[in-house]
DNA sequence: TGCATGACGCCAA
DNA sequence: CTTGGCGCCATGC
């Protein structure tokens, strides 16, 4: 059985917050926690089991906008295509515009 | 208790 | 742009 610690909690709840046509990095959403060394944390609690959550885990990407995860889903594009049938562009296994793509909880959520 | 691993992040060469 | 290394925290052996 896992923890159930309020972090991964925590983690889901935001991740579910994200609008489609947006992603967040594993970073924004750990320090948003107050675990601003926690981003392994972050995607370590989300590859737990995302899964048995239903999270739109594919919104949650790296502090450059790699699709970082897109190995770890069904086929290694469904990231990338559920991204693009929600209005991300995403080319080389990145988000094209991230700047304008990227949700900050901090500054959209707070 | 110590070491290796990981959906990260930052920095140097 | 590509490597390589360090720090971070939790988990597993």
């Amino acid at each position: 059985m896992k923890k159930g610690n309020d972090f991964f909690n925590d983690v889901y709840d935001v991740v579910r917050q994200i609008p489609a046509g947006r992603a967040t990095s594993y970073g924004a959403i750990a320090a948003y926690l107050g675990n601003k060394r926690g981003a392994r944390m972050v995607g370590w609690a989300m590859g737990s089991s995302y899964q048995e959550q239903g999270i739109p885990a594919h919104r949650v990407v790296n502090k450059t906008g790699e699709l970082s995860a897109s190995q770890l889903f069904e086929t290694p594009t469904t990231m990338q295509e559920r991204l693009e049938s929600e209005g991300v562009k995403v080319e080389n296994n990145r988000i094209v515009n991230w700047e304008q793509c990227f949700w900050d909880p901090e500054k959209e959520l707070h």
